[in-house]
RNA sequence: GGGUCGGUGGCAGAGCGGUCAAUUGCAUCAGACUGUAAAUCUGACGACUUCGGUCUACGGCGGUUCAAAUCCGUCCCGGCCCA
């Protein structure tokens, strides 16, 4: 790859605007990458949830078009750090994991990215690295050492710790320890670049402290943007109701797109698909912002589900849910002759009590063949029901058999 | 070590002897509406129930009382201040 190549290249990762900071300077990583050198890379990721997000998602598509560009790529699986928690969060201390259990979250997640992160490629895959390694050989004077190169000043500088000091509330000193361990992994694989996401920058400075004291080495950090609402600036998260998992089946992942607020649309389109900048700005002048929540739906779910599976999930989420007909595919439970409606209900998993199920029905947000059921009473026959579908609330349905 | 404040439902956080299965916000669920599973509005939100109730719950244990999330004792856990 010539020169000019490569600087339209390069150019073309750093415009699209996920990363937002750069240290020391965007200009000086810029030229950098530029000089053609080989550099190792690396993000990491705390093993305790089961599933990436959609912002993982993000990060990890920049990493792979530095990947492309030759360069190497370290997904650090943080199962030592992952026994304390990190401070961003406010969890403080965390329950520890066995290997056996990190692996088999990490194994959910290799499947969840494989298709943005290429871990198989004969040249230059993504390498996979889990921090214990290096972290859990280190003694109580190694930590002394490592922890020696920084003050209580200094953590305390963390806005995250500045708050919890104002708040009155707790403070562990295992948790200083977080950006020392996170510091360290820098060292220990002497990379060139870390990546995480703008409210990991504490963490990564402590390991650009680490690398110049340890190792005389200038580590540069870039930081990605939080998928966050353009409007509102609410983060994309689970307890905002809008965080979305890359587990998720094709329909599910479909319905959960559609269901964020218009605002997250060209943060998620930026972030999160291979769409074109121009093409986006096309999809935002579109009329009806639903439609472009549909492609941006589509482009998404394509990525971790293929095209055609990507067609369907649309076909089902327009004829469920905007000409509410029934999806062509219905699973079927098995009823009992004379079993209560309410029982079925919690068995088919459509509600997690019988108290719970009562109240849908109270509430008119079952039905048979589309007719509303009213009698909590109800129960089910075979002459009367068989065949049926049950629908509870709008997305749940299921064909009754006997 | 001393003092002091506190531990409540998925989370945050009220209640401080009966009217408490416990106000409220977030999250969740259902309905209406819509451009969508957005927004907004309405309702629900411990379990079981013959729908009258029954049971289990406000850190643990024990007590006072006709009656305790609420009072007392004790234990465990935590915050803050002082040392």
């Amino acid at each position: 790859m010539d020169k000019k190549e490569l600087e339209q290249k390069v150019d073309e990762i750093l415009d699209r605007g996920i990363l937002v900071e750069f240290l020391p300077t965007k200009e000086e990583f810029r030229n950098k990458l530029l000089a053609g050198e080989k550099l190792r890379f690396y993000i990491g990721a705390d093993p305790t949830a089961k599933a990436l997000h959609l912002g993982h998602a993000q990060n990890l598509m920049v990493l792979e078009d530095f990947r492309r560009l030759g360069h190497e790529v370290i997904f650090l699986i943080g199962d030592f750090t992952g026994m304390i928690g990190d401070p961003s969060d406010k969890s403080s201390a965390r329950v520890k994991q066995t290997r056996a259990e990190v692996e088999a979250n990490f194994s959910a997640w290799k499947d969840q990215v494989k298709n943005i992160l290429d871990f198989e490629d004969k040249e230059n895959p993504v390498l996979i690295k889990y921090n214990s390694e290096w972290l859990g050989k280190l003694n109580f004077g190694d930590v002394l050492e490592l922890a020696s190169n920084f003050t209580v000043q200094q953590m305390l500088e963390r806005d995250m710790f500045e708050k919890r000091m104002n708040e009155g509330r707790p403070i562990y000193i295992h948790e200083f320890m977080y950006p020392l361990m996170q510091g360290y992994d820098s060292v220990a694989m002497d990379v060139d670049v870390e990546m995480c996401g703008t409210d990991q920058i504490f963490n990564a400075l402590a390991g650009r402290t680490l690398m110049q004291k340890m190792k005389n080495k200038d580590k540069f950090i870039i930081a990605a943007k939080l998928i966050a609402d353009e409007k509102t600036g609410m983060l994309m998260s689970k307890s905002n109701g809008t965080g979305v998992f890359l587990d998720l089946d094709a329909n599910n992942l479909f319905g959960a797109i559609m269901s964020q607020p218009d605002g997250m649309i060209k943060p998620l389109a930026i972030g999160c698909t291979r769409i074109s900048l121009s093409e986006i700005e096309k999809l935002m002048q579109l009329e009806n912002p639903r439609d472009a929540k549909l492609k941006l739906a589509w482009e998404i779910v394509k990525i971790y589900h293929g095209k055609e599976r990507a067609d369907e999930a649309r076909e089902y989420f327009i004829n469920t849910f905007s000409k509410k007909e029934l999806p062509d595919e219905v699973a079927e439970e098995k009823a009992t002759e004379g079993e209560e409606m309410l029982n079925f209900i919690v068995r088919a998993g459509f509600a997690s009590s019988k108290g719970e199920a009562r109240r849908k029905i109270e509430q008119g947000g079952v039905s048979i063949d589309g007719q509303k059921i009213s009698d909590i009473k109800q129960t089910l026959t075979k002459d009367l029901f068989n065949g049926k579908i049950l629908k509870v609330g709008k997305k749940n349905f299921i064909k009754i058999v006997f």
